[in-house]
RNA sequence: GGGCCAUUAGCUCAAUGGUAGAGCUUCCGACUCUUAAUCGGGAGGUUACAGGUUCGAGUCCUGUAUGGCCUACCA
C-alpha cells in the first residue's frame, strides 16, 4: 500500500505519549492501534492523511454495473470488515452511499503494500484505486491497485452483526449508532428530505422564509415554561423562545403577505418519548386568509410531503394504517367531546361544576383548578385516543386560545383547529385575533389564569398589543411540530429516534 | 415527580449464594474468490459506584449514578 508522506514527520500533535494518557492506557485494543500509528509515523507516513479525489461512490458502481465492469475507479470510505486469506483478502468499504467489497491481492499490490493492507484495522478510513469486477460468488467488487490510508481509527467499532444496542450509548455516541445501524442513517436522511419537501411546498406557494429572535425579553406565543438566560452587557434576563408566533404576526403587520420559519423552540419541561426540551417547529402566517385556508394548506402539505418522501399518502404507523389523502374529516371540539365522552358544552360551565363532573367520570382533576384545564384532561383521556385517522378538530374554547379570533356565532369559541393523527396533535392553527382591544382583554384573562396557579398561561405582551393597534390584516396561522411529523413519516415510536442528539444527563 | 426494570470484557450476551464464561473484536500462526470466511493457539474483568448481610455476593439488602418502560407533567 502506498501511504501519503507526512510532511510534519513523526512529531505530530498527538504523539503516542500524549494519547496514552488517561483511560487510553488501560485499553489493550486502543494501545495496539496507537502502536501501529506510531510505527507509521516512524516510517514517515501520516496516519491522518489529506484530501482524496473520488471518482465514484459505492452505490454508483453497483448501480452502473455491468457498464462499470473493468472501469478504473477511486473510492473512499471506512473499512467495516476484513477477510484475509493469506495472499489475497477481501474487505468491505462503507461510504455515505452504501457498501462495496474491495479485493486485494499480493500480485496486484506487491508484498509491502499488501502487508500494509492486511495491517489495516476495521474502522480505518481509506482511499482505494482499482478496477471493477464481479467475484466468483457474484458480488460487484473493486480489485485494488492502490490503497491509501486516509485516517487511522484508534478505537474498535461496535460488534459487527448485533450493532450497537445499548440505547444510552446510541444517544451519547450517535456517530457510532449511525455507523453501525444503517436504519438510523436512513431515518435522518428521511428527516432531511421531509424538511426539504416542506420548504419546497411553501416556497412554491409564495411563502417567504424568515428568521426571528431566539432570545426574547418575553417568551410569548405558547403555553410553556421558558429557559432563562442572561445578557451580560445589558445586565438583563432573556428567555429562549417557546414559540415563533408573535414575531411572525409583527411581520404580517409590517406588510409581509406570507411568512414561515422552521426553527428550534425551547420548553423547560419534562423529557419523554414525545418531548425533548428543544424541538423544531414550523410556523407560517398568511394575510387575508383564515383557518379554513390553513386546513386546506395542512392537508395539501402533509399529503404532498408524504408522496414526495415516501411515494405514498397512505402511512403505516406503528401497526396502524393512516391515509393522508385529502380531504380530512372535520369535527367541532364539542361534537367530538359529545361523541366520545357524552358531555356537552353545558356540562362544564364553571370551575367547580367542571371539577365535579370530571370527578363523577372517574377522572382525577385534583391538580386542575380551572374549567379549561379540566376540559383538557377529559379531552386527552377520553377523546384523543379515538382520533387516529387525520381529523380536524375545530372551534376551541376562547379560554385556551388566547391568540385566536372569536367565533361570530358564539363568543366562547374561536376559529381554531388542531389536526389529530394517531391520537396526537399534528398541528395547531387559527384565524388570528387581530382586534387589539380583545387581545388586551385576553392577556388580562391569561394573567388571571396565572394567578390561579396555571404557571404556563401566556405572558402579557404590551409591545405585541401596540403592534396590533397599528392594524393586522385578517390572517390565518399554523404551527406544526416537525419532529412529530418526522416520527409519523418514518414510523418511529420515540422522539429520540428523530433527534440526532437528544438531551441527556451528563454521565 | 411516582412505580417497575436494567447496568457483567471494546461490542452482543450467559452464569441455583460456591473457581466470572461464550460469540464477535483483538493478538500469534495457516490459507490467493471470501462475505457472520475457515482452521489452530493466546490475550482481554475493580461484575456501574458506595456500603451492608454471609464462612463465601455478579447473584441477597440499603443508598447513589445513568438509562429504559409505564405513569404524571407538557391545555
Amino acid at each position: 500500500m502506498a501511504f501519503s508522506t507526512d510532511p510534519a514527520g513523526s512529531s505530530g500533535p498527538e504523539s503516542p505519549a500524549r494519547l496514552q494518557d488517561a483511560e487510553h492506557e488501560a485499553n489493550q485494543l486502543v494501545q495496539i492501534r496507537l502502536n501501529k500509528t506510531a510505527a507509521l509515523r516512524a516510517r514517515g507516513v501520516d496516519p491522518f492523511g489529506r484530501r482524496f479525489e473520488r471518482t465514484n461512490t459505492a452505490r454508483q458502481i453497483i448501480q452502473e454495473y455491468p457498464a462499470s465492469e473493468q472501469e478504473q475507479v477511486k473510492i473512499a470510505g471506512r473499512l467495516m470488515s476484513q477477510r484475509v486469506h493469506g495472499k489475497a483478502s477481501f474487505a468491505d468499504l462503507r461510504d455515505s452511499s452504501g457498501r462495496i467489497q474491495v479485493y486485494a491481492r499480493v500480485d496486484d499490490l506487491g508484498t509491502d503494500a499488501y502487508q500494509d493492507f492486511v495491517d489495516l484495522d476495521v474502522g480505518d478510513i481509506v482511499g482505494v484505486t482499482g478496477r471493477v469486477f464481479k467475484s466468483r460468488r457474484g458480488e460487484i467488487t473493486v480489485a485494488a491497485t492502490e490503497v491509501l490510508l486516509l485516517t487511522k481509527s484508534l478505537r474498535p467499532l461496535p460488534e459487527k452483526w448485533h450493532g450497537l444496542r445499548d440505547v444510552d450509548l446510541r444517544y451519547r455516541q450517535r456517530y457510532l449508532d449511525l455507523l453501525v445501524n444503517p436504519e438510523v442513517r436512513e431515518t435522518f436522511e428521511k428527516r432531511s428530505a421531509i424538511i426539504t419537501a416542506v420548504r419546497a411546498f411553501l416556497n412554491q406557494r409564495g411563502f417567504c422564509e424568515v428568521e426571528t429572535p431566539v432570545l426574547q425579553t418575553l417568551a410569548g406565543g405558547g403555553h410553556a415554561r421558558p429557559f432563562t438566560t442572561h445578557h451580560n452587557a445589558l445586565d438583563m434576563d432573556l428567555y429562549l423562545r417557546i414559540a415563533l408566533e408573535l414575531f411572525h404576526k409583527r411581520l404580517i403587520i409590517g406588510g409581509f403577505d406570507k411568512v414561515y420559519e422552521i426553527g428550534r423552540v425551547f420548553r423547560n419541561e419534562g423529557i419523554s418519548t414525545k418531548h425533548n426540551p428543544e424541538f423544531t417547529m414550523l410556523e407560517l402566517y398568511q394575510a387575508f386568509a383564515d383557518y379554513t385556508d390553513m386546513m386546506e394548506l395542512v392537508e395539501s402539505m402533509f399529503s404532498t410531503v408524504a408522496r414526495q418522501v415516501l411515494g405514498t399518502m397512505v402511512l403505516n404507523y406503528q401497526g396502524k394504517v393512516i391515509d393522508l389523502t385529502p380531504p380530512w374529516a372535520r369535527m367541532t371540539m364539542m361534537e367530538a367531546l359529545d361523541k366520545y365522552s357524552g358531555l356537552g358544552w353545558d356540562s362544564l360551565p364553571d370551575d367547580d361544576t367542571s371539577r365535579r363532573v370530571a370527578g363523577s367520570l372517574g377522572i382525577d382533576v385534583s391538580d386542575k383548578p380551572t374549567a379549561g384545564m379540566v376540559l383538557d384532561r377529559i379531552w386527552s383521556d377520553l377523546v384523543e385516543p379515538h382520533l387516529v385517522g387525520p381529523v380536524f378538530i375545530t372551534d376551541y374554547p376562547v379560554e385556551i386560545s388566547p391568540l385566536a379570533k372569536r367565533h361570530d356565532d358564539n363568543p366562547k369559541l374561536t376559529y381554531r383547529f388542531e389536526a389529530f393523527i394517531n391520537g396526537f396533535e399534528a398541528c395547531n392553527a387559527f384565524s388570528e385575533l387581530n382586534d387589539p382591544l380583545d387581545q388586551r382583554q385576553r392577556f388580562v384573562e391569561q394573567t388571571r389564569e396565572k394567578a390561579k396557579g396555571n404557571d404556563e398561561a401566556h405572558v402579557f405582551d404590551d409591545d405585541y398589543v401596540l403592534a396590533l393597534e397599528y392594524g393586522m390584516p385578517p390572517t390565518g396561522g399554523l404551527g406544526v411540530g416537525i419532529d412529530r411529523l418526522v416520527m409519523l413519516l418514518t414510523n418511529t415510536a420515540s422522539l429520540r429516534d428523530v433527534i440526532l442528539f437528544p438531551v441527556l444527563r451528563p454521565k
